[in-house]
DNA sequence: GCGACAG
DNA sequence: ATCTTGTCGC
């Protein structure tokens, strides 16, 4: 036996030295333009013999109050220019990886990868497009959030939505909502986050009138920021855009239905096991 | 050194 | 993430 805490404090350090190491790998296969063949509806003439986008994913997941280690992550997709949700999926699971700030993909993309690769392996027709994550993409300490790391892994185009911002190169909400409020009399709704270094991360936008707390929008992969905004703005009934909130209610629901009764049959990610 | 820090 | 009711307003 050694001294048990000075070892456990050096592992995880160690641990998050390859992580730090894995997302700066991932992030060589980030693209940040547009890289699909749809184009948005909202366009003017739809050219004849184009795909047009009307599958748009999104994913969050929900936790138990009692276990917060017993969580829900699930797939909804929605149809353009309905809203219309055509299709849902969960997976109840239970986590053993923590919340670090700065590798929230660590503990989320597994699941939601996997639910994405299981839709795509049995060839569903509504496989979505692109998809909206409930987390940044990059609009992230080192470049690469869960938006970005997930996209990569499934090789999707991804946009990356924060309901609140991760402070980054000088950024702060503040600041952000002061400029809203400047130039909301122009009826302007989004705001370029420009940090220190000049570097553009994101934009932060008011998808209401009454909202006063912005939504921070990032690139996660195969698109723009552009197109991007676009998107949001084409989901956007209430604040949270609509893939992520259906996903966030459906995922809450289904928890609170599971939870009542003893809890049974849960996944494992890192096993990929099911337990009793 | 101290505080900040997506979900 | 989660704990939580009513309430002010269109």
């Amino acid at each position: 036996m050694d001294g048990g805490e000075a070892s456990n404090e050096s592992s995880s350090r160690n641990q998050l030295e390859n992580r730090t190491e894995e997302q700066d790998e991932l992030k060589k296969k980030l693209i940040e333009y547009d890289d699909f063949t749809w184009k948005l509806s909202s366009s003017m003439e739809p050219p004849q013999g184009s795909e047009m986008l009307k599958y748009v994913g999104g994913v969050d997941m929900s936790f138990s109050k009692e276990d917060s280690s017993v969580a829900c992550a699930c797939l909804v997709v929605l149809e353009l220019p309905s809203l219309r949700v055509v299709h849902h999926e969960f997976s109840l699971l239970r986590l053993h990886v923590p919340y670090v700030p700065g590798f929230l993909a660590f503990r989320e993309a597994p699941v939601l990868l996997q639910i994405l690769q299981k839709m795509r392996d049995d060839k569903h027709p509504f496989y979505p497009q692109v998809l909206m994550v409930d987390g940044n993409g990059i609009l992230h300490p080192r470049g690469f959030g869960l938006a970005c790391h997930l996209g990569v892994l499934a090789q999707l185009p991804t946009i990356g939505v924060g309901k609140n911002l991760h402070h980054v190169d000088g950024l702060n909400q503040s600041e952000v909502r002061r400029s809203l409020q400047l130039k909301e009399n122009e009826h302007e709704q989004v705001i370029t986050l420009v940090g220190n270094s000049g570097f553009t991360w994101g934009v932060g936008f008011r998808p209401t009138l009454s909202s006063i707390k912005p939504i921070y929008i990032s690139v996660g992969h195969r698109i723009s920021l552009e197109s991007a905004v676009e998107i949001v703005k084409m989901t956007c009934k209430y604040r949270v855009p609509e893939p992520i909130r259906q996903a966030d209610i459906k995922s809450r629901a289904y928890l609170q239905k599971h939870q009542t009764e003893p809890s049974k049959r849960i996944w494992t990610a890192t096993t990929g096991q099911t337990e009793p």
